[in-house]
Parts: structure tokens; sequence; C-alpha cells
DNA sequence: CTTAACTGCGATCAGTGTTCGCTTTAAACC
DNA sequence: GGTTTAAAGCGAACACTGATCGCAGTTAAG
């Protein structure tokens, strides 16, 4: 019922507490970073903060509560403006850092937040974060506004173009990650899942998968957002980030139809 | 490491099973309707269906493979064609049923999403399906490439485009279900919420913020898929499926980019 | 008929999130 | 300054979870 942002971090009253939630964030966020959220449980937190499992329920309410503090956290590594960490308890305009259109400044945005789903995989398999964010994430938030501030959209639309935005990035960011496993596993796999996709293909139920399938198996990748194991012609390990990789050309593609005005006619190829 | 789509149902010899797949799937999914995921624990699955929690892994090897089941059952409530159920096991090209572009295709089948995910919230929350899909998943799959079938798009973009269409669906769903539920929130907290954003943002920083929020505060709701707790001018419960709702304007505007040719210019605003 | 493979399942294990009750510490109040 | 009040720290324990083991009963293959 109640978010862990609408309580004080800390009453006057009482002992000064040894810890803190930027404390406790930080330690559950090097557990995941290892062993994934798996390896987030109330003791081992307390363990590598140096305490019992019961004392954390004096910063923490609940387990959930520890993710949300690692969202934040993890909300925290945006670099507004160039190279100048923000300072988020300081009153002060952001910067207006978006020197050109909007949608470069949220490719900017999001190759970001690409890089910080990429050092921390787990963001990927939190649950939907709570509504109420953090200071952080409102700081996100707010920057994203900024970016938009140029669009045509009227001010109502662009809370729900934010939400949009920030689910696509993400959404991006979970298919590379299962584009990297699925890679994996079908090294592993190998007949298993041939026979299990051809037996289902073969007899000519599923002809435009079949064709789908075929088109990547075969050599001759195609360049545009292939969707096998390691896109492109070397299997580069994390993404290189350059003007047209598959992750900025989707994201460009699909951010040129959501900025466009509602009344725009959509290309019929 | 596999997947339960690749072991078979029941092997040849022993006793003929009490029970199968489908059952446990249904199981799971009605406790799931009712309370939630967490309401899916391998005591209640088994007691539901009327036996112990040892007996469960004779079908499933892991708590996951359920969820898994759910899921592929839940891909099962798609109809691919008006009015006619398919018949997934019988061999037969599925009908080539979009009468027009593409994109009126995806549409009619974002809608279905749309319902399912209303008729099984959990769906949202169901962590990344593994990799290899079910029988219903490929149907699913099948059909969608057969609505991308008149497209420019080459082979290996398609099954791509596959996910991010899906992840669009599920994306768009879950902001309907959040606005909800913030809405039901924001009826809860009331002066807390309002105390911490306007704290937030009443002292200078975060200007682009107060403004957003300022223009859904007062009324003239614009209309553009509005971010408000029930958006548009009366709080319809579960959403109109209208040709303009929010739902499809969005997602209209978001494929319209997704489904141009690449090298097509973004319109400036 | 023998053998081998499978099913059903009671008992049980290790591990989880969370709570209780107690002592200790420090700020607030008169 | 003494008293009150509220919080911090935390050992012990609880309820519950997913999963395993081993045995008895059952069926098909050789």
């Amino acid at each position: 019922m109640e978010s862990i942002w609408l309580r004080p971090e800390r009453s006057a009253r009482g002992p000064v507490p040894e810890h803190s939630r930027a404390e406790i964030a930080r330690a559950a966020m090097t557990l995941a970073d290892q062993g994934g959220l798996a390896a987030v449980t109330m003791r081992s937190v307390a363990a590598a903060i140096g305490t019992g499992p019961a004392s954390l329920y004096r910063y923490v309410g609940t387990r959930d509560e520890i993710l949300e503090l690692m969202a934040d956290e993890a909300a925290g590594e945006y670099r507004f403006s160039p190279s100048v960490p923000p300072e988020p308890q300081q009153p002060q305009k952001p910067q207006q850092p978006h020197p050109g259109d909007p949608l470069s400044g949220l490719l900017q945005l999001a190759r970001q937040a690409r890089r910080i789903y990429q050092r921390h995989p787990w963001l990927i398999d939190l649950p939907a974060v709570g509504v109420l964010p953090g200071p952080n994430a409102i700081a996100y938030t707010e920057q994203v506004l900024a970016v938009l501030d140029t669009t045509g959209l009227d001010h109502s639309a662009r809370l729900e173009t934010v939400g949009i935005f920030t689910g696509l990035v993400r959404l991006l960011a979970r298919t590379e990650a299962d584009q990297q496993r699925a890679g994996q596993q079908l090294a592993d796999w190998q007949g298993a899942l041939a026979g299990y996709l051809i037996a289902a293909v073969a007899d000519g139920r599923y002809p435009h998968l079949a064709a789908a399938l075929s088109g990547q198996g075969g050599g001759q990748a195609t360049g545009a957002a292939a969707p096998g194991p390691a896109a492109g012609p070397a299997g580069r390990p994390p993404g290189p980030a350059g003007p047209d990789d598959p992750f900025d050309r989707t994201l460009t593609r699909i951010l040129a139809g959501l900025l466009a005005p509602p009344g725009s006619q959509p290309p019929d190829q």
C-alpha cells in the first residue's frame, strides 16, 4: 500500500542507524550482478553488509522493496549531460541537453539504457516497478520529458510517451539478451531443437515459419535486424552502438512512428 | 537445459497416468486467475487436481515449467479465423486471413491479445517465456508471420518483427494495467502521493514533470493517449476497443514506423 | 514369466521471507 | 538532569516454499 519512497529513511529519535538504504542497494546490486536476482536473498544481503536478516527489516519493509532500491540505484547510472554527473539533491533545472531533434535525444538515452541493461542483466527480469518511483527514476523521467519538449505532443500524451519509450528500450534490451542466450542454447541442444522445430515445420503446416527459419539458417545474413544468435557478420560481444546496428535502426523506426503527429498517414508500402 | 516441449508427455511403458499436462495447465490457470501467480504453488496445483505435491513432478520438472504450460495454454485462446476455432493438431495450412493490409491484421491480433491479458492478468507478470515455445505459441507465431507476408521485410527480419510486435502488445497491456492500478492507488494514498510528488516538483527542479503533471491534473483531457488513471472522458472499465481508443492509436502509430521500409525518412514534424 | 520402466506418493530436506520479543541506544520533553 | 519515548540491532523461531528420496503398485516389452 505504501511505498518505501513515502517513508523517511530515518526518523529523529533513536540511535543512528549503522547502515543505509544506499548501502543495502549497492550490496544487493553487487550480489545480483554476480549471481542474478536469485542471489539476492534477505540473508545474503544481510551478510553482505555484515548483519543478520532481521536487521534488514529496520530499513526495508519487504524483499520487493530491496528490488525497488536496486532499480532506482540503476536509474542513477544515467549521465544526462556530457560528462557532468547530476546532483539530484541540488535544486537546479536539468540541463536542456538535446542539441538536435528529440529523436536523437531519445536515441542517446536509449544507448545509455542499453549499456545499463548489459551491465545489470537482472534489471530485465525485475518485475514491474511500482507506480511510485524513486528520486533517480524521477530525474530520468524529467530528462525524457525535457527531450520531448520540442515535440508536438500535448502535455498529457508526453507522460504516456515516456512510459512507452522506457518500455520499448527495455523490450529491445530483452530481445538482445534473449538472442544471445538462444545462441548458446542452440549450440547446446542442437539435435533436440532441430528435431522439435523441424517436426513441427516439415509436414506442411506452418509454411511461413518454415520460410522464416530457412531464411536465416542458410548463410547470407541480410543484415537488417537479424534474429539469429549473434546478429551481423561476426559475433560481436555486447553490441557496437554504431549508427546502424540493429538496436538503433529498429528503435529509430519505431520512434519515428511514435513521435509522428497523430494525423499523419502511414506510408502504405 | 531441456525444455518441457522436447520431452514426450508420456512414454510407452508403465501405467497410464491419471492426469495430463493440459489438466495441470488448466488447474494452474484457474488458480492464477483467482489469486495471482503467487497462488500457483506446487501444493495448491496438486491439491486442485486431487493429488500430492510429489506426484506433480511426474508431469513437470519444475514449477517454472508449469508457468510455461500456462503461457502456452493462454496462447491457445487466440482465434485466428473469424469464429472458426483452429485445430493445431491437424496438418492444415493456416487460413490466410488478412483481407487488408498487414497493419489491420496485426491490430486484430493485438486486440485479441489485449482481451487475453485482461482475462489473465498474471500473464503480464510472467517472466520471459523460454526460448522454446509450445505448440500454441508456434501457431501464433505462424499467424503473425502470415500477416507479415505482404510486407517488404526480408525473411530474417520478420522473425524479429514478430518478437517486437508481441513485446509491444505486452507492453501496452502492462501500461493499461498499471494505469488502472495507479488510479486505485491514487484514490487510496491521496495526500501521501501528492506530498511526495509535489515536494519533488514544487521547488523548481523537474519543471517539465511539473508541466506534464499539471497538464493532466486539471480537467480538459486532450484525448490522445492520456496517461491518467482512466483515459478518456469517462472511466470505461476495461477498454472499448474502438477504432480510436488509446490502445489502437498508439499501437497504430508505432507499427506504422516499424513496418515502414527502412529507407524511408522520418516525418520531421 | 521375467524384466524393465514407469506411476503415485508419504516423508522429508534445505532454504526462503518474515515476525516476536528482548536489550541497547539516543533524542525529546518537563 | 532525569524521565519518557521511540527507534536500532538481532537471536530465535515460524510458516511455507520448491524439490528429492525411496518404496510399493502397475503396465508393457522380450
